[in-house]
This record gives C-alpha cells, sequence and structure tokens, in this order.
DNA sequence: GTCTATAGACGGATAGAC
DNA sequence: GTCTATCCGTCTATAGAC
C-alpha cells in the first residue's frame, strides 16, 4: 500500500490543516467547527494546531491569502486593459477561472459572509475588502464615472456568474450537506461556457467604447 | 414627547425582540450574537426572552417563516401561473419585490448561510431548504426538462437581481459595517428596473414558448 | 512536533422568587 | 412578564513534559 495514503503521511501537517479546517468551516461554518473537531479528523490534538498556526483566525487567513492575491492580481490586470467590450469578456472569463479554480474557499467566504464582515480587528484583515474589489472590477469594465445603470449590470454580471458556478458546481460532499438528490451537475467546462455567455448578454447592456451590435430595444 | 418612542414602549415586547435579534444576526453574524447583547440592547435580561421564545434557534425560525411562507406562495403562483416569456417576466419582478420587501430577513439568511445550512435538526427545519424553492422558481420558467443551458441562465436571472439589489441597497446602518464611503445607493424604484431589465436580458436567451424578437448571436 | 492538563471565559438554558 | 442566581457545557488558548 501506498505509504502516502490512508492516513499516514506527514511533515505536511500544515497544509492538511488548513485543508481540512477549510472543508469544515465552509461546510459546518466557522464558529460551529471546533479546533478539538479539526484536530481529530487529523488524527492529533487541538494543542498541535496552535504549534503550526496562532490562532483559529489565523488559519483563516493562511488559505484566504492566496485567493485574494489572485483576485487583487485580477484587478490590477483588469484596470491595466483598455476599456473595451472584448476586455470586458476577458476580465468576466478569468474571473470565472479564479472562482471555479478555488470553489472551496470561495464556498467558505460565501456561507460565512457574517464571520469575514465583522471580524475581531479590522487592523490586518483583508477578508471583508471584498467590496471594493468587486468595485474596481466593476470600474474596470465600466469606467470611473458610469452612470448607476451601467454599474448595477456590471456587477450583477460578477454575481451572476459566480452564484450560479457555485449553486451548480456539486459540494466536496462525503459529508452531508447536499442530500436532496437534485438535477445532475453539469460539467465545469460546459458551465463556464454558459455563464459567460450570460455575463455577455448582461455587459451587453452597458455603453462601452466598442460596444457589439445594437439589438435590444430599452424595457420601458 | 411621544410615549411610543424613546425606550418607554412595552408590551410588544417580543416584536422588539425579533427586530434587534434579526439586526444583530444580520450584522455581526448569528453565532457572535448572543442572547446577553440582545437583552442588554433591549434593556431587558437573558431569561426574559426565555419567556418569549424556547430557544435561540426559534427567534430565528420566528422571524424567518413570515419571509418564507411568502415565497412558498410566489412558487405556488408561479407554477399555475401559463408558461410564457410574460410570466417569467412577472416572477422575476415579484421575486425582486419580495427581496426588496424583506431585505433584512434576505440580508441575514445571506451572511449566516452557514448557520441554516446546517442546523440542530433537520426535522422542523424549512429554513435550509432554499435549494428546493430557487428550483422550482426556475422550474416555473423554463419547465420541467429544460436543458442544463436554460436552467442555468434562469438561476443566473435570480442570483443576479438579488445580489444586486443587496449590493447596493445600503445597510440599515446605525452602528457599523459600511465604513466604506463608497458609490451614493440608488433609488429602490431605480434600482429595481435596473434589475429587471437584466434579468430580462438574461431570460431572453432562454427558449420559451413565447421569445421575444430573435436577435442574439450565440458567444462561440 | 506532538502530547497532557488546565486555565479562563463565555455561551445557552433553567429554577424559582416577585 | 421580568428578575436573580446558577448550572453545565464548550470553546479558545497556553504551560510545560516528552
Amino acid at each position: 500500500m501506498d505509504p502516502a495514503a490512508q492516513g499516514g503521511r506527514r511533515g505536511d501537517t500544515r497544509q492538511r490543516i488548513q485543508q481540512v479546517a477549510l472543508e469544515l468551516f465552509a461546510e459546518q461554518g466557522y464558529e460551529r467547527t471546533s479546533l478539538r473537531e479539526i484536530a481529530e479528523r487529523l488524527g492529533v490534538t487541538k494543542a498541535a494546531l496552535y504549534y503550526h498556526f496562532k490562532s483559529k483566525e489565523d488559519i483563516v487567513r493562511s488559505f484566504s491569502e492566496d485567493y485574494l492575491d489572485e483576485l487583487d492580481e485580477l484587478v490590477t490586470w483588469a484596470k491595466a486593459q483598455p476599456r473595451t467590450a472584448a476586455t470586458a469578456q476577458k476580465i468576466v472569463d478569468r474571473y470565472i477561472a479564479l472562482v471555479m479554480e478555488r470553489r472551496e474557499v470561495f464556498r467558505f467566504m460565501e456561507r460565512n459572509q457574517a464571520m469575514l464582515h465583522r471580524s475581531d480587528d479590522h487592523k490586518h484583515h483583508r477578508l471583508e475588502q471584498f467590496r471594493p474589489r468587486m468595485n474596481a472590477l466593476v470600474e474596470a469594465i465600466t469606467g470611473p464615472d458610469a452612470p448607476t445603470r451601467s454599474r448595477v449590470r456590471a456587477t450583477a454580471a460578477f454575481f451572476a456568474v459566480s452564484a450560479s458556478c457555485m449553486f451548480f458546481m456539486p459540494d466536496p460532499s462525503g459529508s452531508a450537506g447536499s442530500a436532496i438528490p437534485f438535477q445532475p451537475a453539469p460539467d465545469a467546462e460546459d458551465l463556464h461556457k454558459i455563464v459567460v455567455e450570460i455575463a455577455d448578454d448582461i455587459l451587453h447592456g452597458i455603453d462601452t467604447p466598442g460596444p457589439g451590435p445594437a439589438s435590444r430595444g430599452p424595457a420601458t
């Protein structure tokens, strides 16, 4: 039997803690998951966790930072692009890829918004800064002085794609959560294509330097 | 001075508990809000809360049920309508109105998904049944055997509108939360119109009995 | 690097007086 | 209907042995 399988691996304890904690935090919620539970699942004791992390929140920070870094990268990149309809598509496309790739972290953040919103100390916590990042992405598409309607549309595009991805991608499963045998989960690539198309439709309603074929009538 | 103002009202203690609890749960999170804190803000003791509610979760149940009832009403109504594009618009319109009207409860649910997802006993808890309701609304629009693409689009429409509303409608404020002085919050009616239009664009990409003018080309 | 043991605090919930 | 007092559980975090 592979010595790296079963429960015998070691040396990567820190990563294993992150992985298990992320899984449990996402599924049960941050506050309802105790360090004891994490330790038990790993076959260690609570005290061992404190060798690798200085606090419970520190574990969250550790596995969130990579995601936030990547999101910031995307923001920086987006800001540097020329403001065209084609760029908007690319931004959304990369955003979707990021959400899909880091879906576990994203799911954690989605389900623990309250915890992220009111962290013990706002000082060194970048977690609660979801809003400015979202605004930055939106502004990269609409420009700085866009009317409300454009900003809402761009925002809606991001929400539509991320929420849809989360809704249709299956839970990591293994335990509880989705006991409901609902419709089969679509393939990740199919889903990506579909949501890109949706975002595209939403963004077409925005006044950008290079809009697509004008073929939509206003609602009212 | 109005005797019903300031802090002197009484008799409606139950409602005041619900209101304060909802506010704190939505802002700080369910687990990070103690009964002591709720009681303090009301000028009573913890024990008093237990006269009106049998447990902490019972408070959540009490202010959630009205919202869920209304959502179920919408589902029932939607199912009974003929499946046309016009109906789809109406469903979304009513959904938006519901979210806006009950935005406090909606915000609570959004920020405490983890808590709602894994309630102590699944038996009498209707809270975690967000998914089936969403699917029901989607099916009312797409029909029972719709392809994945249609289902995703309809789902995205609902997410796009509710998330946008939550993002742009200001927090009840008064306390902390949105310390960031970002763009001015749009008027509620304007916002409603904008998101209806967005949903409309998304839903136009679905094969329904009576589609609008076909003027959109596929992405690929 | 992991353990045992425990400190120290706070939470939800109940009993019973008024 | 509200209060005082208290029970009991659990949690994070730390000290110190191995």
